[in-house]
RNA sequence: GCGGGUGUGGCGGAACUGGCAGACGCGCUGGACUUAGGAUCCAGUGGGUAACCGUGGGGGUUCAAGUCCCUCCACCCGCACCA
């Protein structure tokens, strides 16, 4: 053993040797229990940043607790690998292929992974944009397609002129693109979608499954997906045929009812507008809102806005005639793109109203008080009886709402409805660096799937990356050029790929059968690993991926594809890396490259202060001293084991007084670390925890010891070590005179009697007041324990002349003695 | 506005079901070893001379509150004219 820590022969050295010995390659079918410790893959950018070192620290101190557990853990790693990023990149500098350029990425990505010694078994690698991987990509699109969830329609869509290609969205943040921030514009596009709506009600029940998850996500999915429950109601129009139904939460209000709006696209508008004097004034109106962008028009901000259409509807539960407007706050995406303006009782109907003068009508009133239309400075949005409501005048409004509900059900003009805020996934991509989508269009046949036989339809390698708003597949003839599968007539293919999202749904499966030519995956051996037992990554994805992936698995369940209808049993939401308290971000130049962490210290190093910190889900202020320590440390351990290594044997000895108090320290630190690493993933308290059991043991060396406590102590130290930082605690173990790797050793369990001592400290307050503390045995009677604390010297001279009241005493504790005066 | 989270020394952070606030680390101070120390080892380190005071502010429950209840404040994240 050499005498200083030489991390830089330590590391490859070991990476090495586990790479020969296959430690980390895991058998898909074995006796032992099962773990799937899954951390996001990433999208192969280039270089590895601190945020996915954080992810793949905490994901390997799961994987490697959970082995020495005894479990076969499967822990694979992978690449998002399609993407934007690689084809702006072949557009800025011309000459670097998007393929060529993901390539070099991943196989410098993979080599900074394995420098870092996570334990992942590299033989389930994957990449999306491996034929092999998208092939099934395809396959997949195809089953959804034959499910008649894929569909494609025109629709106004979401087009981010920085990107230059569609967005769904979930991928559009205050109305800018999630990647570049360009602004995001509507454009009236045919697209593919898929129906991710049909399963909105199941995605939203099974939530409550979820028990593993962070409520923030949970609670996060549930608002995006937007549940209410109301009714639909039809409104006929005077002189004409259409009717207009609107959607509402509250058909206890209908007959206060005083106008309706529609959204400014609302495809009735141009008509029942035409022909009257406000026909200019709606075009106008129109034409400016279409002007506006997103953000504008809906902005806290924005007044609202509206014009008279010049149409008049028709109260189908009182016959009133009243007036139908269009306005900006109205959206054509949500509902049915109408509304009924209730200005009494909805505060956005009633600024509105007060706005254009609309009447206002009170229909509901709280019990036992009234409401004077004239008065109100805001709608009256609370419980209360109905007035005005005709039949139903006198109900309380919750009631209402069930009654009137079916009262318009029978009388043939609405019926109950469960809305959603959820929308349709839009899918398809104009760029080439994705999967393509596998369909061909015939002038005969229509659209027409790529039988699965002929998957995959593989990307073209010879494209011209221009950005132009159509995808680059557009112009490669033997791509574009085919024939069809169905009548062997000339055909074109789809040239829109598909969202990265849609590879990134089914990753984990595919971890199972990395490299079967047969089928996505084999059953057998996803009914073995799947579900996922424990998910870390970024809470930036709570939505979009979290999202997609629970819509994808609950669709290859009903296809009975896979045996789970929830893919991910524990999700990890890990805080993010800061430095000087701001994200570290290239334009704010507070970046530190986990290059030069490991380059200066060591992966150990780097790996150990990252845990060490914070808890995972909290955000980590970066700190070089810090790491500084957290490199000390390592070499404290080294140098502890460096002295003491010749002096330990296996000689037991009988304890001495201080045997066993290095023997409880000992224990107490396993049972510590092993319950902060199993119940709440606490690893910077585990760590401290070992941290002391090193001091404890710097403490132990001086003077006399007892060589097989010590060589017990050491060992267990080093396995308890071995998460955190694995080829140091590797390099220990073999200088303790071990010849099988310390990761096959079996986690070590404490013993629960020697945590017991012969005497405790307990502390005695007066007045709830620390004032001195004693040792007594452990199982001293509590009479004993009132007589010892009553006497010592310093409680006689605190409580000599004041009364006691009373004594408490919680045992192995503490003692309370309450006095007056 | 709605929903969620956070608030503890100079700093990162500990404190299980109410029971010694500040574990562990950083920083700082002192000492030892040393040609030297920015290495290492040891000791000290919330404030205050003290009684005491201290977990964002105020109130409450309790023998006892960082922890429970009420109320207010600040910051962060998500959603946001969703009918």
């Amino acid at each position: 053993m050499q005498e200083r820590y030489d991390f830089k022969s330590i590391e490859p050295k070991w990476q090495k040797k586990w790479e020969e010995l296959k430690l980390y390659e895991v058998d898909d079918f074995s006796e032992k229990p099962k773990y799937y410790c899954l951390e996001m893959f990433p999208y192969p950018s280039g270089k590895l940043h601190m945020g996915h070192v954080r992810n793949y620290s905490i994901g390997d101190v799961v994987a490697r607790y959970k082995r020495m557990r005894g479990y076969d853990v499967l822990h694979p790693m992978g690449w998002d690998a399609f993407g934007l990023p690689a084809e702006n990149a072949a557009i800025k500098h011309g000459n670097i292929h998007p393929a060529d350029w993901t390539w070099d990425n991943i196989a410098n990505m993979r080599r900074q992974l394995k420098e870092l010694g996570i334990s992942y078994d590299w033989r389930r690698e994957v990449a999306t944009c491996h034929p092999e991987y998208y092939r099934w990509t395809q396959w997949l699109f195809l089953q959804f397609y034959k499910k008649g969830l894929a569909y494609k329609k025109k629709a106004p869509v979401n087009w981010c002129p920085g990107c230059q290609t569609v967005l769904a969205n979930e991928q559009v943040v205050d109305g800018e693109c999630e990647r570049c921030h360009s602004r995001v514009e509507k454009k009236e596009l045919e697209q593919w979608f898929f129906k991710i709506t049909a399963y909105a009600e199941r995605l939203l029940q099974d939530i409550k499954k979820l028990h593993g998850w962070p409520e923030k996500v949970k609670i996060m999915q549930e608002n995006w997906i937007g549940r209410s429950e109301g009714a639909e109601i039809t409104f006929k129009i005077k002189g004409h045929e259409e009717a207009i139904s609107v959607f509402t939460t509250r058909p206890d209000t209908i007959f206060g009812v005083t106008y309706m709006v529609l959204a400014p696209e609302h495809p009735l508008v141009e008509k029942i507008s035409r022909g009257t004097s406000q026909e200019q004034a709606v075009l106008e109106f129109k034409r400016k809102m279409m002007y506006l962008s997103e953000i504008e028009r809906t902005a806290e901000t924005a007044e609202k806005e509206g014009v008279f259409t010049g149409a008049f509807a028709i109260n189908p539960f009182t016959g009133e005639e009243i007036p139908i407007l269009i306005a900006n706050y109205v959206l054509v995406e949500y509902g049915t793109g109408a509304v009924m303006g209730v200005p009494a009782h909805d505060q956005r109907d009633f600024l509105f109203a007060k706005k254009y003068n609309l009447p206002i009508k009170v229909v509901i009133v709280p019990p036992g008080e009234e409401l004077k239309a004239e008065k109100l400075t805001e709608a009256y949005t609370g419980e209360g009886i109905l007035v005005n409501s005709g039949e139903f005048t006198g109900l309380a409004n919750k009631e209402a709402i069930r009654i009137i509900t079916r009262e318009a059900e029978k009388r043939g003009f609405g019926k109950y409805r469960v809305n959603y805020r959820l929308r349709d996934w839009l899918i398809s991509r104009q760029r080439y660096w994705g999967a393509p989508i596998p369909v061909v269009y015939c002038e005969k046949c229509g659209i027409v799937p790529v039988p699965e036989d002929q998957l995959p339809v593989v990307l073209p390698y010879n494209v011209e990356f221009r950005p132009t708003g159509e995808s680059p597949l557009k112009y490669v003839p033997e791509f574009l050029n085919t024939t069809c599968p169905e009548c062997g007539g000339p055909a074109t293919r789809e040239t829109d790929t598909m969202d990265t999202f849609i590879c990134s749904s089914w990753y984990y499966y595919r971890y199972t059968s990395p490299r079967d030519t047969e089928q996505p995956w084999s059953k057998e051996k996803v009914e073995r690993w799947l579900p996922v037992d424990q998910y870390i990554g970024g809470v930036e994805h709570a939505i979009l991926h979290l999202l997609y992936s629970r819509f994808f698995t609950k669709v290859l369940y009903d296809l009975g594809l896979v045996h789970v209808d929830e893919p991910f049993t524990n999700l990890l939401t890990q805080g993010m890396v800061l430095k000087d308290g701001a994200k570290m971000s290239k334009s704010r130049g507070n970046v530190v490259s986990p290059e030069e962490i490991v380059e200066k210290y060591g992966a150990d190093t780097a790996r150990l202060f990252i845990l060490f910190a914070a808890p995972p889900e909290r955000d980590l202020e970066w700190s070089d001293q810090g790491v500084e320590g957290s490199f000390r440390f390592l070499n404290r351990v080294w140098r502890l084991i460096y002295q003491t290594k010749d002096r330990i044997s296996d000689e037991l000895r009988e304890f001495s007084a201080k045997d066993k108090e290095l023997n409880r320290l000992l224990n107490a630190t396993i049972k510590k670390v092993t319950e902060d690493i199993e119940e709440r993933f606490n690893f910077n308290t585990a760590i401290s925890a070992i941290m002391e059991l090193v001091n404890g043991l710097y403490q132990y060396k001086e003077g006399e010891i007892n060589p097989g406590l010590l060589k017990e102590a050491l060992n267990k130290l080093v396995i308890l070590l071995a998460p955190f930082a694995p080829h140091i605690a590797e390099e220990l173990w073999e200088a303790l005179g071990n010849k099988q790797s310390v990761h096959l050793e079996k986690w070590p369990v404490y013993d629960e009697k020697a945590l017991i001592t012969e005497e405790v400290e307990i502390v005695i307050q007066v007045n709830g007041k620390v004032k001195d503390r004693v040792m007594v045995p452990r199982n001293a009677e509590e009479a004993t324990l009132k007589e010892i604390a009553l006497n010592t010297p310093k409680i006689k001279e605190l409580t000599a002349d004041k009364k006691i009241i009373k004594v408490i005493v919680v045992p192995e504790k503490l003692i309370n003695i309450v006095v007056a005066g």
